[in-house]
DNA sequence: GGCGGTATCGCATAAAGATGCTATACGCCC
DNA sequence: GGGCGTATAGCATCTTTATGCGATACCGCC
């Protein structure tokens, strides 16, 4: 932070980061560039928490560190944003399963960095946090990618077009009186396609078919 | 193209995007990289596609405008998918609005760069997509990461941790019956809960609580 | 000590859904 | 031409849900 005033402009950070040589590194790079001023660095969540009282500027940005000891960067998560409603949360890790991806982005964190990356690409990384991005490493964002291609293994694979219609039908919530209005059908041939839709997908009864058809990889 | 032979290392692109200024530099650009070849360029999907039938080496990473005259990018994802089964499809474009992200990433594209990335930075994307990333924009990520934390705007907070319980079980396909004996109620304690359920939540059907529930911004 | 909210349970009835069986029509394919 | 799959439709019946109108019990609160 050194002598000179923390202007506006200038991002304070937070640091949490247990090894001792990693987190001298991120503290000195950082605080040493214009833009950033390191207001505090902790080796644990707890004593993360702790240093907050005794700030007189608040980070608005933080930079966690996922495996750590006593309570995990994901398990602080919640407590952060209660405590620093105005930061957000950066996640560097090693880790970079679709598991703890998830959960963290889940719990909040904005961007999910590995932990490899060069100190000055995290530099870009964490102005661009500062511009309302949203960085990730693209191994982090190929889970993402992922996630977001379930027709690929879709139960649904094997129902016709308009078993389909149905099923959205259900999937929105309607009755099969609204189904059979929006498709423009008789109730009976809607009651048709149902059974036809239950018996592909083993099923037998409306709110199965749902299960069944968002059967994502059960994270949430 | 050039007249070096195409060895195994070297990634051959496919690139499609209509404005020729831009057509043109991504090419040349591209194309006057040692890890690149560039074997198909068109200025619209349908001139593509009609372009990988004269091809004697198929691209296996397709850089795609949205934007574009006839089949829109997106649009053209399953196709292309469906010709290229080996090949990624990377997007570019200046739209970054949540809705075309999530289509495209739905539809299957392996990552989403806005238009305005430099050259080099953009060679880098491509390489990362090449070592299985998946590079994106910040100001596209932010929208994935966004879409991740739906606790906050949950349509269940107003509920008992009992009527939580309760559309959990419905949430799970369970019929009445079984969820009261998976909490060990009776069949009409659950009832009851339910009835509740609906009140709060302003609807008159489990497949509704199922809608509201994962109220989702309705991308699917 | 009463009031509001939660959690539990019961009964009754009407509506919606699930299921069995049947039937016509169209398109496709061998 | 006959079989197969899809889309449409009807009817009968039984089950499940949805809803109304109760009840008892516990807990926190002012």
């Amino acid at each position: 932070m050194g002598v000179a005033p923390t202007f506006a402009a200038m991002i304070t950070l937070g640091i949490i980061e247990d090894q001792l040589a990693i987190r001298e590194a991120l503290c000195e790079y950082l605080d040493a560039q214009p833009e950033f001023s390191c207001v505090l660095c902790a080796a644990s969540h707890e004593e993360f928490v702790a240093g907050l009282a005794g700030l007189a500027v608040l980070p608005t940005l933080v930079l966690s560190d996922i495996g750590l000891p006593g309570r995990s960067g994901i398990e602080g998560l919640a407590l952060l944003q209660q405590l620093l409603p105005a930061a957000e949360v950066l996640m560097l890790s090693v880790y970079t399963d679709a598991e703890r991806v998830f959960e963290a982005l889940r719990q909040g964190a904005v961007g999910y960095l590995e932990k490899t990356t060069p100190l000055p690409l995290l530099k870009e990384h964490l102005l661009q946090v500062a511009a309302g991005g949203s960085p990730m490493s693209p191994s982090v964002a190929r889970h993402v990618t992922r996630y977001f291609r379930p027709q690929a293994a879709a139960p649904l694979a094997g129902l016709t077009p308009r078993e389909q219609d149905i099923v959205r039908g259900i999937e929105d919530g309607l009755s099969y009186k609204l189904i059979a209005d929006r498709l423009g059908l008789s109730l009976d041939t809607v009651r048709s396609h149902i059974r036809q839709v239950y018996r592909k997908l083993q099923v037998n009864s409306r709110t199965e078919v749902i299960a069944k058809s968002r059967s994502r990889p059960s994270l949430w």
